[in-house]
DNA sequence: CTGAAAGCGCTAACAG
DNA sequence: CTGTTAGCGCTTTCAG
């Protein structure tokens, strides 16, 4: 127990020597692995108990394994996220992995770059898995880095033999908002999105497919598309909601790409004097804890991100014990969430 | 570059070869350490650039450091943290640390026992440096880790030979929200806190010093506190409320302990088919980007989250570099935010 | 200023 | 079923 100031860390020879054993045979007993007797194993995880060791995962890490599981999120603010991260946690929970999250929740977004350099970081450290909620790096990297640590993407529209995907079905839940908003009556619904500057993404991105799924049903309606292109931000919403409401002949509704897109959509409807649902409709995607807030009850798709989570955990422990299986494509379908922010248009 | 299947990955043995020097100068150079000629340097540059050498931070971490630093957050859900990890990244941004986040998100909340095993986690995965955000745990646990990894403990008011803290002044912040609602006329001013259930911290956690400061306030006004103690959670301000709105004399305004716990009091205000500000003021603290929504519009402490964080990184920094250096407690003073769901009451 | 050699703590082969 | 031995890739003495 001793935490003593100089004291060295206990080590596995030190536990060895207490339990009168070899080092292998505390490192079998540690793994579970075969081939140890219930005495030795009874002896041994006593001999840890009264030491208080602890393996560490460096040492560890540089023959065997880390047991530990990265997620990468693009971004810490989107209230979306945390719901993936706790399905994630909560199926590894009896495990003896550990869960830790990198972002890149910096200044700059939509950022490859820095996206590249946290996976780098986390092939590094010698991690045994990695989680990417919906990455930037297009399919050649993708597959670069799932080739060389076992990786589970989350939410881009993309087969691939060497990382398996968990993916929700985007053109059917913005097909979801369409039609909700038809069905009441809209005619001119705009959307916002995330703009998308490499064009081989384009197909892929969960955003995009979201665009697509707008278009593609307003043209079964035989209405128009109207899109203004900003990104998947409280910011991005703001602005291109600004930007919609200074036209003459401005939207009736607005469909927002994800939740804290609509939140910043809200905020320009409420300075610009107008009332949700009264003067403009608003809709969202993601159905995150924020849309059913009191004051907000926000008309949103629902992309269950827990059992997203929990899927992308099973799939990951899945390839770290047979890095060799076939890869997995998994799609999750959407449903709407009607609340108090969409209604009938005014006129 | 080759990514082929079977390729080894390249070490510094093979830098080294390449660049024909010992495998120590390839080290140093990494190191930036003392005693390479710049010749050198630039040949060993070189043949890292050209091998895509990246050294594995487990293997560094057996003798040095790993250039990891976690952060545990208590929480992900509330947009208060995001700040703080934002301050913490963007100072580290230029430095060769790596941020990884570690939190405690699942079910289970003020879990001493899950942040415990959290930071132990943390440790045997041989990080440099540690910040602990709203840590549960209790000063002579803070220590000893503390003695085993260089420690920032954000937001408990306790000072310690060796952890350094940065903490927001709580009591003030509470009662700057409490003298802005008698200001407005208030009277019966309730608070939603988070219950403290070990009587040992009661003194140093944020939340019990707000409980503490907004006592204070209410006392010097010659008013009567009213407590309900719930949890810092949407659920816990949700729930809070309720009980308040029941009352058959219910408060005029509700203070609550952390903008995440308002949103849940006006969901409660909402359904009870109350308005605020005009049947009921409410107000919340940190300041979050949810408060500034348009459609919540939530007066509301600031405390400068990013500053903080800033803060913790410098001293973290600092510390990695000695070890052994007093240590350093830093406090913010907190701002009030006026915004639109705190009036004078209306009878 | 440069390099050879000795580990860091653990796991994987391989023998007994 | 158990133990011995040889590294994993890096940093760190310590000589040259």
């Amino acid at each position: 127990m001793e935490t003593g100031e100089g004291t060295r860390r206990v080590t596995i020879v030190d536990v060895a020597a207490h339990a009168q054993v070899s080092t292998t045979a505390v490192s079998k007993v540690m793994r579970n692995a075969y081939g140890v007797s219930p005495a030795m194993r009874e002896r041994v995880n006593q001999a840890i108990a009264e030491l208080g060791y602890r393996p560490r995962a460096a040492a560890r890490g540089m023959r065997g394994q880390t047991y530990t599981i990265a997620v990468i999120l693009p971004d810490i603010r989107n209230p979306f996220f945390p719901d993936i991260v706790d399905g994630i946690t909560s199926h590894l929970r009896d495990t003896d992995y550990q869960v830790l999250i990198g972002t890149r929740s910096g200044i700059p977004r939509t950022d490859t770059d820095s996206e590249l350099r946290l996976t780098d970081a986390i092939v590094d450290r010698g991690m045994d898995g990695l989680v990417l909620v919906a990455p930037a790096a297009g399919p050649v990297r993708l597959d670069a880095t799932a080739k060389g640590i076992p990786t589970v993407v989350i939410g881009r529209h993309l087969r691939s033999a060497h990382h398996d995907t968990v993916v929700d079905d985007d053109a059917r839940g913005a097909a979801l908002v369409v039609d909700h908003l038809v069905g009441l009556g809209h005619r001119r619904i705009a959307h916002i999105d995330q703009r998308e500057p490499e064009r081989g993404r384009a197909e892929t991105m969960p955003n995009a497919v979201r665009t697509r799924g707008y278009g593609e049903a307003m043209r079964a309606h035989g209405l128009e598309a109207d899109l203004v292109s900003t990104g998947y931000t409280e910011e991005g919403g703001y602005l291109g909601a600004k930007q919609l409401l200074e036209r003459t002949d401005r939207p009736t509704a607005i469909f927002a790409g994800a939740d804290i897109v609509a939140m910043g959509v809200l905020t320009a409807v409420a300075e610009a004097g107008l009332r949700v649902p009264h003067d403009i409709s608003v809709a969202g995607y993601d159905n995150t804890s924020f849309a059913a807030l009191g004051p907000i009850g926000l008309t949103s798709v629902d992309q269950a991100g827990r059992q997203i989570g929990t899927d992308a955990a099973r799939l990951l422990l899945d390839r770290v014990a047979r890095r060799d299986r076939v890869s997995t494509f998994i799609t999750t379908s959407p449903t709407l969430v009607v609340r108090r922010t969409t209604a009938a248009p005014a006129s």
